[in-house]
DNA sequence: ATTATATATTTCCATTGTCGAAGTAATTTG
DNA sequence: CAAATTACTTCGACAATGGAAATATATAAT
């Protein structure tokens, strides 16, 4: 609990509020470049990342509900970027799967963002390199908590009355 | 050009993305948590961060269009976020400020994101820490293109017709 | 000066993304 | 086999967003 400790990890919030805004500015762009929405765009890349998944596990890491989804994901599979298909030993899940079209979609937009990102960081030399990637893999893992998962929203409305 | 390279990068992207999407769902959960909308939570963030702030100015930081951020503006003021200001020698802008309640509120939230990050980080040696502090500043550094700020989305509706 | 043009914000309205609640279908538990 | 649980969908409502036009102020042009 020294000080040193706490700017510190004030300084490490700080960056990574930054990296957030831009990161989140620049896919808000991206998606609508390729014709999608953020939501829309976010479940393409889950799809392209991870290959087949299942609605409720797309609802989990997007932190839409299911309702949200299924629509989502009519409007998608309407525009040929999707498919959907019913999972033959449980039929009540239902799989996703980028399609062609969607793959292309989500990788013949440009991305300002990550060409920049690349042209700058192919600058640097090797051992820079190496130790940025190593950085933000420690970075992920930090974020990587469970409890993130789960949606443990305890009181609604905290201050709607007075805070304490 | 060479393959290292472009596999490094690769991994730093993959990495980048990993953590926009935790850092962004946390934020919503955060908004949630402080009655808010993911965008005002933004907006208030911005604020808070850089002082009193011209509507436009944020406009052009959170991507939204100016006809948002009044209706969005306009519920923080009447639920008292936020102080609305005519600019006094050009009086067609508006500078907009946290209040007192807009302050507790988006401090008082609790942040499982920030929390768990932090007690993560406190633990790790001191020279890790600091590397991963310049790390995150150097990350930001590098998606810092002016090219962002602008919105030069050429064509709209890219891939509403056939794609090539 | 006076008109024209540009800038900053607002108003109005339509669109649509999101969610709650109830509904359906399949699976698991007792 | 009934009851409870899970996975998803449907329906209806709300609210966030943006486009277009309006307002007000500032700047440029002649």
């Amino acid at each position: 609990m020294s000080d040193k400790n706490n700017l510190r990890s004030d300084d490490a919030l700080i960056a990574l509020r930054q990296i957030q805004r831009k990161t989140e500015i620049a896919s808000k762009r991206l998606a609508m470049q390729a014709g999608l929405t953020p939501s829309q765009l976010m479940v393409m890349q889950i799809l392209n990342e991870q290959g087949e998944t299942s609605a409720g596990e797309i609802a989990k890491l997007t932190q839409l509900k299911h309702a949200t989804i299924t629509s989502l994901v009519d409007k998608l599979v309407e525009r040929g970027m999707l498919n959907r298909r019913r999972c033959t030993d449980d039929r009540r899940r239902v799989w996703l799967t980028l399609c062609e079209q969607g793959k292309k979609a989500i990788t013949s937009a440009p991305d300002l963002l990550q060409d920049t990102f690349q042209n700058r960081f192919d600058l640097l030399p090797s051992w820079h390199q190496s130790m940025l990637v190593s950085s933000l893999e420690r970075i992920a893992a930090l974020l990587d908590a469970e409890s993130l998962e789960a949606a443990p929203v305890l009181d609604v409305g905290a201050l709607d009355e007075k805070p304490y």
